[in-house]
DNA sequence: TTCTTTTTACGAATACAATCGTACATTGCT
DNA sequence: AGCAATGTACGATTGTATTCGTAAAAAGAA
């Protein structure tokens, strides 16, 4: 039986094309290359070939239907966030969650909204 | 007038190695090398190099006064991993902070003594 | 139909990280 | 002195990420 369930974790270029399709749901390379455009500066190939390696590792699906090819996520934003973040906590802060959080924490002040947020998870593990 | 601040993002490799360093303070190529053996398993001019193209990048210091070296590292934990944290902030959390804490804080139940500094922070900001 | 545009597919170049092998110098032991 | 062990230097290899150029097919415009 082979092991299906690799982890895919996506390359910092390919994360910014999850977000576009987060974002957008689904998408044509195009629509995901015009987006890119407005914060990196790259050939719309570059963005093509990139979305093909991300077929091809699984991270998106594809309608391939018509000519233009539909793509869209194939993972999560949460599942990803908490992949990558996982990985820090382990490569950056041997492994503790808190150290992460504090450091977090404490190089950006939050806002009123955020410190709620922050304080009702709090609240819920102090029970 | 050449620009010396350059950011030095260290790698995951030399991370580990940094890890050791920041733990010892002080280290010849062996000591870290025997110490990163009890997790990874490259050999022992894999460490060298690694430690060699880190001084090339200034990201740790050495003396050679004597044929076996000793490094230190150069750059501190604390401004590494703010460093990171804020790399990923920007990629994976579209600069958002607390989302990152959120992230980080519901994926792991923290423990009574790590809920008491977040909280302890989060009272600093409340004011 | 003919020319231009759009799109996919794919090979190639470049850059960098990580690993290792080998050469050579120095140290210390017999 | 002779030899093994240890250490540094450095080139070579491998893998992967990123980028681009070019070819070919399909679609659309003149």
């Amino acid at each position: 039986m082979i092991n299906t369930t690799k982890v895919l974790k996506p390359t910092d270029s390919e994360l910014e094309i999850l977000h576009v399709l987060w974002q957008k749901d689904k998408a044509t390379v195009r629509e995901v290359h015009e987006d890119l455009m407005q914060t990196k500066d790259c050939g719309y190939t570059t963005t093509l070939k990139l979305m093909q390696i991300m077929f091809d590792k699984g991270l998106v699906l594809r309608d391939d239907t018509n000519r233009t090819h539909i793509y869209k996520a194939n993972v999560t934003r949460e599942k990803t966030q908490k992949q990558l973040v996982d990985k820090m906590v382990r490569a950056v802060f041997s492994g503790s969650h808190s150290q992460l959080v504090m450091q977090a924490l404490g190089s950006h002040t939050p806002s009123k909204t955020e410190l709620d947020e922050i304080q009702h998870l709090l609240d819920s593990y102090k029970k």
